[in-house]
DNA sequence: ACATAATGTTGACGCTGTCAATATAGAAAA
DNA sequence: TTTTCTATATTGACAGCGTCAACATTATGT
């Protein structure tokens, strides 16, 4: 054991920061957003309702710990998924969007946060960092599927751009709750799959 | 005047749940989401703080009303684009996305609130038909513009939800900051147009 | 051993949504 | 008109929230 080796209560957690952060999660993701306050993960965690401020000087750095934690994730994701070397330039594009479709669905209140710019800092630099983790790779992918030189119609940002906003948008919707009584395959696909195929015609 | 020609104050507002409605759109536009509580509102309509409760049950109640109102307002705007009688198959169905992207681009915070689930009551019958309401229409516009019978890769539902999911996407990350200090044009024209006419090629 | 910094507790403040009890106004019925 | 009933508004209360200040405890470094 790593801590409190003796049996009386420590005054000290010695990691109530990242103890915080993971009982925020398991909140965030059973009851959603609203309900991670401050107080209710210092229940969660055994500490009194303002212990947490030495770690988290308030709810939106508490929330954008959150975010950056999750954009970290997809990225180590993401990198796996680009392990594999018989992918083709337009498969490993696709990596990256069925890695934010995966995660979105699977963890739907920890995609709806990480966009949510009222609650989150946006201006963290950490944040920031985590989300270029997952943009700057995607750019490289791109260089390499995009038709050479003069014959690509955009440039690299807008594909960029425009892949994620495809993504994201359907997924948002998705997980907002519209569309719902529509299916989510068409021709025997998943719908998601029909948005990539559009987007990859752009590639050739 | 249709109301309170007497100088003492009316225990009666003779409209207080419009007003409400109004003032919250105020606060929304001004302040954000969280700052329209019941409260607030109450009080920018001169009653007490308990008062809203019998036009709007609950904060719920309020916000489902307000986005109710406001997608009655994108369906009106959206008529009045199709009013054009030089408007080609595939213009018409892009009146449809530049009512959506102007008016997310005008009201960041409305267009916010609309999509968010955890806020408002996205099973309420008249948000529904509202919804519907842009929804319904856009599907009919696609099926005189989508090439006809066999040769249409997917069904109707599949172009429009592609299509919302598109807007929605770029709008909805862009209102969130992304993409910020990226330009917003590509070519001259702005990025949300090459994202159109990413989607018109499936209608060719 | 001591001083200092880091970390946690307690208590308070004003804000919130919501409810119950009460008061008032308008409308309908007598 | 007068009475009754319903709709609407007020007041007061409650718990939960974020945040801050004052204080207590533990850990660390000299």
């Amino acid at each position: 054991m790593t801590r409190n080796t003796t049996n009386k209560k420590a005054f000290h957690h010695r990691d109530l920061k990242n103890a915080l952060l993971e009982h925020a999660l398991t909140i965030l993701d059973e009851q959603g957003e609203s309900s991670v306050t401050i107080r209710a993960v210092a229940r969660a965690a055994g500490v009194s309702h303002a212990a947490p401020v030495n770690h988290y000087k308030d709810r939106t750095a508490l929330l954008t710990a959150i975010a950056s934690t999750q954009f970290e994730l997809i990225r180590q994701d993401i990198i796996n998924r680009l392990q594999n070397p018989e992918l083709s330039p337009t498969e490993r594009i696709d990596s990256f969007a069925d890695a934010i479709f995966d995660y979105g669905f699977k963890h739907p209140n920890r995609y709806r946060l990480i966009w949510r710019a009222d609650v989150i800092d946006q201006s963290d630099p950490v944040l920031l960092q985590a989300a270029d983790g997952i943009y700057d790779p995607l750019c490289q992918e791109l260089e390499r599927a995009l038709p050479s030189g003069a014959l690509a119609k955009f440039d690299r940002d807008s594909y960029a751009v425009m892949l994620w906003s495809i993504i994201h948008g359907y997924t948002d919707l998705r997980l907002n709750g519209l569309f719902l009584d529509k299916s989510d395959s068409v021709n025997g696909l998943p719908r998601r799959r029909a948005l990539l195929d559009l987007f990859n015609q752009l590639l050739v």
